[in-house]
DNA sequence: CGTAACGATGTG
DNA sequence: CACATCGTTACG
């Protein structure tokens, strides 16, 4: 009987390496899992059996009203498998589909046999929990019922009706409620049971269904019996687009696995090598005649110590400073060569700083001289340049159709609109010591963060101020783009529209250069430190001692002819 | 990989 | 229809 039942379990050995879930509920006579066939249960021991290991195909199941495996019927030769009549058949398939045939094995009463517990993919029907019929109203999933005033949005089963077979792990009993030690004997235990539940002849039964195959016809070409092929096709319909997608997962981890496995075992089969060796050793301490305590080199620390000092720190290291100081060393001197660069471009952004600082010194400068101009009455006959009226403008922002004349008014509102909807932020307040007016930086208390927008620009944090009635516009004009004539525009401000904002649009263009240039200052400054850290590290105690430069005499050593040979 | 959340679905 | 609880998914 022992050896049967050793003789049952290679068979699908076979297979199961490759099936991912080792702790999967097994069924069959093949004693594999559910393996998204047909499956069809046995209405008396309620196991369930693949289609395909016993020749019985979805087509003949629906003609089938009850059904027992054959070790049922041999125990008890009364059972017989019953058919429905042609009749019935057309009217009760699909009532009967939803139970015989389910894949995998769905919730299923044991009525005929009187026991009150289920069976089904979760549940073993056998163990404690499945048993258990009281909420613990202890655990985290009883405290999220709404019986016990939880959220319901967890919506899981008591943590101690959690099946110790077949539920998945992360529901069952967390670790800390049960001693390690008494949960691994009662799985070992429950495995026990599970397997003596099925011991009985399987690999003579195993052998009678093959050869009763005939007896059964196929008529659905099934083909042999473990052409994963073929278990594909049998693949229930209802469930097969969310089982597809699971399988190609889990195809993709599985091999992510055995990678991760192998790495694994060569780590491991390192570590174990570099342990075994060093098994009762003399201590390597100078003059030390002792034994190495296990897992050292060293009977002491103070060998180790005394190693360290008189091998590494007195002997090998006067030896590397020398070494090091006899040949030139190639990254100081790029280093030192970055450094210039860096400093070179650090001076011109500089001064491309203090241009910029000008330039908005200046720009105020103009704006101030601008507001002093006065309003010229007469200029607003030739405002009415009527010519283009019949062209349309949509809105950038808004797509809405606009008239020219107040488009560019329109789409800086348009634009304001959207953009104070949005928010830029950091967590950081900004300290640039010295520059005036760049970033708005207003707080957030909500988000907890500083607005990172260019003060001039930002349509969150402040508004254009109101445009009193004898404001000018005052933007200089120019002639061919460029050349200012050292004129301004003395049309009322708000009656401009050809310039509209353009204070806030110089200025900004002013603000955003600065802003460019300090990040380039930035950049430059984080590059001379990484530069200088290297510089100041290199040739430091530790890099001395891990690594030596070895100098090989380009006249006596030519190392391609090593390679070569 | 575990957790939280939640739609889906079977049950009474 | 409410409830129980499963399977899936987004997320950290």
């Amino acid at each position: 009987m022992d050896s049967e039942v050793s003789d049952m379990d290679q068979t699908p050995a076979v297979d199961n390496s490759s099936m991912e879930e080792e702790n999967a509920p097994l069924y069959c006579i093949c004693r594999k899992p559910d393996i998204n066939c047909f499956m069809i249960g046995c209405d008396s021991c309620n196991e369930w059996f693949h289609g395909h290991c016993i020749n019985v195909t979805e087509k003949m199941a629906k003609a089938i009203r009850e059904w027992y495996c054959q070790r049922c019927q041999e125990m008890d030769p009364s059972l017989e498998i019953k058919y429905r009549s042609k009749k019935n058949r057309e009217k009760d398939s699909e009532l009967e589909r939803a139970e015989k045939r389910s894949s995998p094995p769905d919730f299923k009463l044991d009525k005929r046999r009187g026991s009150k517990v289920k069976r089904s993919a979760r549940m073993c029907g056998e163990c404690e929990p499945c048993r258990r019929t009281e909420d613990c109203a202890q655990c985290d999933f009883c405290k999220d019922m709404k019986k016990f005033g939880g959220p319901n949005k967890i919506r899981q089963k008591c943590r101690l009706r959690q099946c110790v077979v077949r539920a998945r792990k992360m529901l069952r009993v967390r670790d800390e409620e049960f001693s390690l030690r008494e949960r691994r004997d009662n799985i070992m235990h429950r495995d026990r049971r599970y397997s003596d539940d099925f011991d009985g002849n399987e690999m003579e039964l195993y052998q009678q269904y093959k050869k009763r195959n005939m007896t059964w016809g196929s008529e659905d070409e099934e083909g042999p019996v473990y052409s994963p092929v073929r278990r594909k096709k049998a693949i229930k319909v209802k469930h097969v687009k969310r089982r597809e997608k699971k399988f190609d997962k889990k195809k993709e981890s599985r091999r992510h696995k055995q990678k991760q496995k192998h790495k694994e075992r060569s780590r491991h089969s390192n570590r174990v090598d570099g342990r075994q060796t060093g098994d009762l050793h003399q201590c390597l301490g100078p003059n030390c005649i002792e034994a190495a305590r296990p897992n050292s080199k060293y009977c002491s620390e103070d060998c180790g110590m005394k190693l360290a000092a008189n091998s590494r720190i007195y002997e090998i290291l006067p030896q590397r400073i020398q070494q090091w100081q006899q040949s030139p060393c190639v990254a100081e001197e790029q280093g030192r060569k970055q450094l210039e660069r860096i400093r070179r471009e650090q001076q011109a952004a500089r001064m491309r700083l203090a241009e910029m600082e000008r330039r908005f010194h200046e720009l105020e400068g103009i704006i101030a001289r601008a507001k002093q101009q006065v309003v010229q009455q007469d200029e607003e006959v030739n405002e009415t340049d009527g010519e283009d009226t019949d062209l349309q403008i949509f809105c950038v922002s808004c797509s809405h159709p606009i008239n020219p004349k107040v488009a560019l008014r329109h789409m800086e509102r348009c634009y304001a609109k959207y953009e104070s909807q949005t928010s830029f932020g950091s967590i950081f307040p900004t300290r640039i010591e010295g520059a005036t007016r760049l970033f708005c930086d207003v707080y957030n208390p909500q988000s907890k963060t500083y607005c990172k927008r260019l003060q001039v620009l930002c349509p969150e944090h402040s508004r254009d101020p109101k445009v009193p009635v004898d404001e000018v516009c005052g933007c200089p004009l120019v002639r061919n783009v460029f050349e200012p004539t050292g004129e301004y525009c003395r049309v009322s401000k708000r009656k401009c529209n050809k310039h509209y904002c353009w204070e806030k649009l110089r200025r900004a263009e002013v603000d955003l250069e600065r802003v460019r240039v300090w990040y380039k200052l930035d950049e430059l400054f984080e590059q001379e430190r990484n530069v200088r850290t290297a510089m100041t590290n290199r040739a430091g105690l530790l890099a001395l001692m891990l690594h030596q430069t070895i100098q090989h005499d380009p006249l006596t050593t030519d190392l391609r002819s090593n390679k070569d040979r």
